[in-house]
DNA sequence: CTGAAAGCGCTAACAT
DNA sequence: ATGTTAGCGCTTTCAG
C-alpha cells in the first residue's frame, strides 16, 4: 500500500502532527526531530497526499484556467504566462477549453469549483450577461485575462484596445491614406466590435474621412479569411490603400492575398496588424503590429489572482498594461 | 457555509448514502426518492466536493499532462487532442510545462502523483534513463505522446518517423537531386538524431549518394535558425538544391532565407518539411510537408490512457499512427 | 431499496 | 516542542 503520514509517524516515533509540521515547514520542530522525520520520509519514499491535504485544509493549490482554445497561438501564449507565474507561486493549473461557448464556460466553472480550485483565470471573447453573473457569484477569486466585461466589478487584465487601435489607424492616416479598411474577426466579440472598430471609426471621423461600410470586413479571423477578404476588397470600385487588421494570422492572409493579386505591400497597400505574435516576423514583408503582450497579460492575471487568494490588498482590480506598436515593413 | 451531502440528506429525509447514490447515478434508488433528492439538490444548489470524493474513492478524475512548452504550436495541438478526449471521458487536465528539462519533468511527475491524478500523458523530446525509470516506477498509468523511449515497456503513441522521413528524402532523390541537405532541431532529440537523420543517411546511401556532413545542419529549430542555416548552406562551395527540414517554422525560415538570397523555391531549391501545421499553408510557396498528426497523437494517447485507467485490455501498448506527405508548392 | 458507520490521509486547534 | 483529537465531505461495505 501507499505510505501515509501515519506510517512515517510510527517509524520516526513521533506523532502525525509532528510529521505534518516538518512536511509543512513549520518552525516549531526541534532540528533533531526534523532530521529524524526527514530521514524516515526519504527512506519510506513518503509523498504527501494532496487530496487529503486539500480536504483538511480547504486549499488545493490548484487554479482553474478556462480559455477558448489552447491550440490557438494567442491562447497558448496567454496560458504560458499564467502557468509560469502559477508555478512560481506553487500552484498547479487545471486547464480547459471552452471553445468560446457560453454553456461550456458555465459547466467548466462549475466543474472547477467542484474540484475546489483556489481561484480561476478565465479568458472569454464574449462575456455574456449570464457568464457575468456566474463570475460574480463565484465563491473563489476569479480574474479575467484579455477579456472585456461590461461591469467594473470583475477583476481583469487588458491593454487599452481602443487607444492602441486608435494609434494604429492614426499612423495610417498620417501616412496619407484616406481609403483605410478595417478587417477583423467576429464583431460580436467586444474587443473587435466595441473597441477596435470604435477606434477605427472615431479616428477616421476626427480626420474628416467618411466611413465607408464596404471597408469594414469581419470574418472568422483566420488566414483563409484574410485571403478571401482581400479578394472582396480588391473588387471594390475604390479599393483600400491601407488596412488595419485584427490579428497576425489574418494579416498574413491579407498580405498573401494582396501579393497574389499582383500588388505589393507596403507600396500599394499598407498593413498594420494587431497581436505581434512570432508570426508577425514570419512573413515577407514582416508585419508592423500593435503589440498585444499576451504572455504578460496571463502572467499579471495570475499574479493578481495570487493576491486575491492570499487576501492581500489589491489597489487596482482592473489592470491596463502598456502597449506599443512594433514598426516593421508592412507599413512605411 | 457551503452545502454538503449531509445538508441534502437532512432536507430530503434520507441518509447520506442515498444522496451519494443518486449523485453517482446508482440504480438502486426508488424513482420517487431520486426525484425528491434531486429537487433538494437543485434547491440547495448542492455541488459535490470532488476533493472529498477523491479522498474517499481514490479516484480524482484528473489526469496530468506534462509537455515541453504549451506556447509552442506543436505542443498546443497535442494538448488540444488530449483535452478533447479527456473531456469526452469526463476527466480534467492538470497541465504543466517541463521546458524539456529533466529535473522539472521529474518534479512534475512527483507533484502530479501527489495530487493523485488517475493517469498521466507526457511528451518529452528526450526520454533520459532517469526519466525512463521514473516512468516505469509510476504507480498510475502513463502514456508517452510523440515521444521516443528506448524500451518497449512504456505505452506510447507515435508515427513511424523513420519511414516518414525516408519517404520525404526519397521524394527529393526521385526529383533528381543529389545535393540534399538535412536541417533540423537539436540532434540529441531522438526524433531528429535517431530517426530523421538515420532515414536521411540510409536513403541517400541506398541511392549511392555520398553523405556530406556539411549538409547536415542542426540548430534550435526556430524561424531564425532556418534563416541562418541557409546563410551557411548557401556559402558552401556546392550548395544544396533540396532540403529536408525538421519542422514547419524552420522550413519557413529557410524559404525566406533562400528568397532573400535571390533564389527561388522550388525552382532553385526544393523543400520538404515535417509537421504540416497550419503554418505550412501560411507561406509562399506553401510547404510540402510530412503530416505529423499531433492532434490525433494526443487524442489517441488520451484514449489509450483511459483504457489503462479502466483496467481494460490493451492489445498494443505502442501505437503507430499512419502518416502521409501533403504535396504543396515548395517541392515539384 | 435504504441506512449506519467506518474510514480515506491530512490539518488544525487545543493540550501539555 | 510535541501529542491528542476532531473533523474535512464523501464513498463504501455491511446490515436490514
Amino acid at each position: 500500500m501507499t505510505v501515509t503520514i501515519y506510517d512515517v509517524a510510527r517509524e520516526a516515533n513521533v506523532s502525525m502532527a509532528t510529521v505534518s509540521r516538518v512536511v509543512n515547514g513549520n518552525q516549531n520542530v526541534k532540528p533533531a526531530t526534523r532530521k529524524k522525520v526527514l530521514e524516515v520520509i526519504e527512506r519510506l519514499e513518503y509523498r504527501p497526499n494532496a487530496v487529503a491535504r486539500g480536504l483538511a485544509s480547504k486549499k488545493t493549490t490548484s487554479v482553474g484556467v478556462i480559455i477558448p482554445d489552447i491550440s490557438n497561438n494567442l491562447n497558448a501564449e496567454l496560458a504560458r504566462g499564467i502557468e509560469d507565474i502559477a508555478t512560481m507561486y506553487r500552484y498547479n493549473i487545471i486547464l480547459a477549453n471552452s471553445d468560446q461557448n457560453e454553456e461550456k464556460e458555465l459547466t467548466l466553472l462549475d466543474t472547477m469549483l467542484g474540484k475546489q480550485v483556489d481561484g480561476i483565470v478565465m479568458m472569454s471573447e464574449e462575456v455574456t450577461e449570464t457568464l457575468q453573473r456566474a463570475v460574480e457569484a463565484c465563491p473563489v477569486p476569479i480574474v479575467l485575462a484579455g477579456s472585456i466585461s461590461s461591469t467594473e466589478k470583475v477583476a481583469s487584465v487588458n491593454i487599452d484596445y481602443y487607444k492602441a487601435a486608435l494609434e494604429a489607424v492614426q499612423m495610417l492616416i498620417d501616412n496619407g491614406h484616406t481609403r483605410i479598411a478595417f478587417v477583423s474577426g467576429p464583431l460580436q466579440y467586444k474587443v473587435n466590435g466595441e473597441r477596435k472598430l470604435a477606434a477605427y471609426k472615431d479616428t477616421l471621423q476626427k480626420a474628416n474621412i467618411a466611413i465607408d461600410e464596404a471597408l469594414i470586413v469581419a470574418g472568422d479571423g483566420s488566414y483563409d479569411d484574410g485571403l478571401e477578404s482581400w479578394t472582396n476588397l480588391s473588387e471594390l470600385e475604390n479599393p483600400p490603400t491601407a488596412i488595419f487588421v485584427g490579428n497576425d494570422e489574418l494579416a498574413i492572409g491579407l498580405v498573401h492575398g494582396i501579393q497574389d493579386s499582383g500588388k505589393m505591400v507596403p507600396e500599394d497597400v499598407e498593413i498594420i496588424s494587431f497581436e505581434n505574435s512570432k508570426l508577425a516576423r514570419m512573413v515577407r514583408p514582416q508585419l508592423t503590429s500593435v503589440v498585444l503582450p499576451l504572455y504578460d497579460i496571463g502572467a499579471v492575471a495570475m499574479r493578481l489572482l495570487t493576491k486575491y487568494m492570499n487576501k492581500e490588498e489589491v489597489d487596482d482590480q482592473r489592470v491596463i498594461l502598456p502597449h506599443r506598436i512594433e514598426q516593421r515593413n508592412s507599413s512605411k
